[in-house]
DNA sequence: AGGTTTTCTTAACTCAGGTCAACGTTTTAG
DNA sequence: CTAAAACGTTGACCTGAGTTAAGAAAACCT
């Protein structure tokens, strides 16, 4: 990858100058995953933000060793425990590749030493902040007003690639159900 | 009030100077509200944040007719519906005060004009958004993870203000369960 | 292709929360 | 102070997701 497809990734949150995207760009390093290797696993001390390139992964929690799902991430994108690495806490959330993928990694403290010299980093946190709050703030209405057959429903209507690309079992874990629980709805909407 | 105590709440998100922080204060101008009355309704095309200098105010959303809450205010604290203002959408949220509030409200666009001249207002909002989006990433998180008599119980270990003040429906509403329920399982903990 | 693992479906049963309705208590407002 | 409204509890019944267990189907891997 070259700084210009970043550069452009960039612009989808705020002008930076090309001059700006370079510095940001010099922060990160390439690496790769495959298939089912975890990109982070409850318990590890973060200190990265990712910038996935190509590929497909998933977020998710353990509670009583049953997984779940909290997102799954479709290059190009940004993943990583924000929380975590703001609080400097252990992260609780595993990411996994759910297929091959390439991304870049940058250091967060790296970040946040070069937004001094460039406040539109400062921004661009900002603006990613505001959309992620504005994704969460969506799922978790969702997970008040909707029953599960209606987050399942919405799903579809919004991210059919999650559909289309991701195994049954982890679209229920992302719904917040068991995936009996989901065989069952899918065959109550089809028998209507 | 003075801007004393506005100084002091910014200090608790990002370090501003004196100047910066009169100029902030500068675009805010004193509101009240008394009990029941609303600080903006669903349909309001917002474009203002709230600074809550006293009182408690409720937010909830309106589905099928029935009031579910998601959040309680207890100035002095922000706020408003800062999704709706960014995506200038009419909002969903209706604020609501539960007792006689004195607040101070400002205009996001002047914010935002203003935070071209000082860009810590930036920081400022990626703070706020940081720690909001934690906040609301962990309710999140409970509404999978937890049962509603976790739910009760953890809010009570975490926010004793809410139980002490709140009236039980709007704590039922915002733990996402129906009054009923919230009798029964507050019946089923204390006979155990 | 064949064997293994992973994934999906179905069935029987349990149980917590929703719904509807009634009733007692507390708070509010005139 | 009193009537009305708001609030909290309880009971009977219903519904849909969890649990357990089994087996079918699909994907994976040499």
């Amino acid at each position: 990858m070259t700084n210009a497809v970043f550069y452009q990734f960039l612009q989808r949150f705020c002008p930076f100058t090309e001059v700006e995207a370079d510095a940001l760009f010099s922060l990160f390093e390439p690496t790769t995953l495959t298939r089912r290797q975890h990109l982070q696993q409850e318990g590890d001390h973060v200190e990265r933000v990712y910038f996935v390139q190509m590929g497909i992964l998933r977020g998710y929690y353990l509670k009583d060793g049953d997984e779940i799902t909290s997102n799954f991430y479709f290059g190009p994108t940004l993943t990583g425990d924000v929380v975590a690495l703001r609080e400097k806490t252990p992260t609780r959330l595993n990411i996994q590749a759910l297929e091959d993928c390439t991304l870049w990694q940058a250091k967060l403290a790296d970040m946040d030493a070069l937004s001094l010299q460039y406040p539109i980093i400062y921004r661009l946190f900002m603006v990613f902040f505001e959309r992620l709050y504005a994704f969460n703030h969506k799922r978790q209405l969702s997970f008040i007003y909707d029953s599960p057959t209606d987050r399942y429903l919405k799903l579809f209507a919004e991210r059919p690639k999650v559909m289309a690309q991701i195994p049954q079992h982890y679209i229920a874990s992302y719904l917040g159900i068991k995936p009996e629980s989901l065989s069952r709805i899918r065959k109550r909407i089809m028998h209507e």
